[in-house]
DNA sequence: GGCGAACCGTACCGTACGGTACTGTTGATG
DNA sequence: CATCAACAGTACCGTACGGTACGGTTCGCC
């Protein structure tokens, strides 16, 4: 199980990578404990001996599923237009719903049942990772329009880290902790919007210039 | 495994309660993975065949652990004395700090993830028992110190629900979450206090009446 | 055509776990 | 003392899983 500390990713080959959507299929349907050595090798059309192989170890398998997952959600942001009270709002509300999508998703919600899982065992190796490759990812895209509001004069914080914690808090609130514990989550998707939209607005109250205010 | 929807619980006897106490020990110290009938047996120096005559199945034994472990931390509150913006911000402070306590205690980050574990396996039902017996019990409490803040006229809001859920994001944010995933929540705690002032803070100036910021 | 690497499919092994059955042993009751 | 229920301890069974080994097949390369 490799995990080289920089951001340069093992690059599976095309055949690995069928392989493992194939694993990440079979986790999101039967949950962890579907998730054998004997059936990713079956759902895959590919041996065990192959698995070993190429990922060395079960855990090399769900570490490589978690990587091969978060190279595929990357977020990509670059606002580069300038920012006004109202493009501001609309940018923040539309990462809140986006991460408010990511969370519900089904692939999401199965990779953090696994890592929480493993938590306890492996020194939280997974979660660590999940938490590096996961939300720090889409934590960035956070950051620099928050820093850019700043700029523009209309938001006004000091860390932001913690303005981000916030924000974050203010959107999701224990909605994926209760997804997670098996809530339904295609229930309150509908309501995602109208979440976001509260969210946006509270912390527009809590961290907004005067002037964003307008 | 029986679940009487009454909030009435089965009420184990005392030996039964100590064989509770010593798997709850048990799936702290070693996990999930660690908590096999065999070793409970053990550990509680007991029979499996006991186990099962008492508990009916493994399922039935992780059953009874969630309701034995929430049966004791039941939280009590009565704030009978009448509210001020001071003894308001105490009560909040006090609440967030005791809800962070609680979620970063060793029993509740492992049965929360024996739950997620299981979720998507057995219909989420010991999901929903965590979630009832744990969050919907110390909701209450905050509830309850909500609607008599507003009473006092110190807060304003409409749904008390999404009060909550506002307070409950600022306080926690994804600190739970985190903890679950298996950062080091000792080195955290410490922290708890600030981030409960914090929280209770914005809380206030997005609920709080003009009344309150005298 | 001959060769070797990669790989599929499967059989196999050791182990660990959930669940059951059986044999004492204790302790209360009459 | 006889009886009976509850229980500890243990042996046992079936199964399922992680990991390995091996025969057969495809495919590229000389």
């Amino acid at each position: 199980m490799q995990l080289a500390a920089h951001p340069h990713q093992p690059d599976y080959s095309p055949r690995q990578n069928d392989v493992l959507d194939s694993a990440l299929r079979l986790l999101v349907d039967g949950g962890e404990k579907a998730l054998t050595t004997a059936g990713v090798a079956r759902a895959a059309n590919c041996s065990k001996e192959s698995l070993y192989k190429w990922f060395g170890d079960r855990d090399g398998l769900l570490s490589a599923m978690i990587g091969f997952q978060a190279s595929k959600v990357r977020t990509f942001d670059d606002t580069a237009e300038t920012l006004t009270a109202e493009t501001l709002q609309e940018h923040l509300v539309l990462f809140a719903r986006d991460l408010l999508e990511v969370l519900a998703g089904d692939v999401s919600l199965a990779l953090n049942r696994l890592a929480i899982g493993q938590a306890s065992r492996d020194g939280s190796k997974l979660g660590s990772m999940l938490q590096e490759r996961g939300r720090r990812q889409i934590g960035k895209r956070a950051g620099a329009l928050l820093e850019a509001g700043r700029d523009a004069g209309l938001l006004v914080f000091g860390d932001r880290d913690d303005a981000y914690d916030t924000l974050y808090g203010l959107i999701v609130s224990d909605l994926h902790l209760r997804m997670l514990l098996g809530e339904d989550s295609g229930r309150m998707v509908n309501d995602f919007g109208r979440r976001a939209e509260k969210a946006v607005s509270a912390f527009l109250r809590l961290y907004g210039s005067e002037k964003s205010s307008a």
